[in-house]
DNA sequence: TGGTGATCATAC
DNA sequence: GTATGATCACCA
């Protein structure tokens, strides 16, 4: 088996995760030549691109899962020193436009999360980002509670969109989703729908999953 | 000090 | 601009 092909089975993918669980990112980054960065200051990805290239992962920037064979999502979870989800997860872009009668079970959030590949990484600040490491990842798709709170934050944002609220949104609505800026900068726009039904020019924005949800997800695999 | 709003790199 | 990958940084 070629290092670092394409895994072809949930199995397979399963034995390349616990190949790499305990690791160091300096170990990995080594492997294959890469400068580990001081901090992530300018390299946001670096850490889940990392894995990628250690676990097969296909799909570069396209709109597919990262196992797209396979139908796989890898995310990576960055932990406190506590073992706690650091920082929520960003799921996919928000539609704002052109999404009248689209269903939850056509979203992006719900094929992207059908299933997943949560990969745990050390990110206590006290250690250097090569002394971090690997946790033990594992494969997860959404139970019916969880399927169902996704799906209601999800009615509830698509509803207030389709009404031209979306300027109204901040980061506190939803009790497991949240939907917040992701752009280049806050000058940066897209169409979406305006008060009066019109088009309007809004900042972009992206459907995020709360440490909270992440969290129980993460203490279910666990502590059982 | 934790969460929200802002931001960074890169390919196309 | 949109897609991929996320973390930063400030303020309540």
């Amino acid at each position: 088996m070629t290092k670092f092909s394409k895994p072809k089975t949930e199995h397979e993918l399963e034995t390349r995760v616990h190949d790499v669980a305990g690791q160091k990112l300096s170990d990995l980054a080594k492997k294959i030549h890469w400068p580990v960065p001081e901090n992530l200051k300018h390299d946001k990805g670096w850490i889940g691109q990392l894995l990628e290239v250690h676990l097969g992962a296909s799909a570069g920037n396209l709109s597919e899962p990262d196992f797209q064979n396979i139908g796989v999502e890898l995310k990576t979870i960055p932990l406190t020193a506590k073992h706690q989800a650091k920082e929520t997860t960003y799921v996919c872009t928000v539609p704002l436009l052109n999404h009248i009668g689209l269903s939850w079970e056509d979203s992006c959030v719900f094929s992207k999360l059908s299933r997943v590949l949560w990969l745990p990484i050390e990110a206590n600040p006290e250690l250097s980002i090569g002394e971090r490491r690997v946790g033990r990842g594992f494969l997860w798709s959404p139970s019916e509670s969880e399927m169902e709170n996704l799906r209601n934050d999800w009615e509830e944002f698509m509803e207030l969109i389709s009404l031209g609220q979306v300027e109204t949104i901040t980061a506190h609505l939803g009790e497991c989703l949240q939907i917040r800026p992701k752009a280049a900068n806050a000058s940066a726009i897209t169409a979406g729908i305006g008060q009066n039904g019109m088009r309007k020019q809004t900042l972009p924005r992206g459907f995020y999953l709360r440490t909270s949800f992440t969290n129980q997800i993460l203490e279910s695999q666990f502590n059982s």
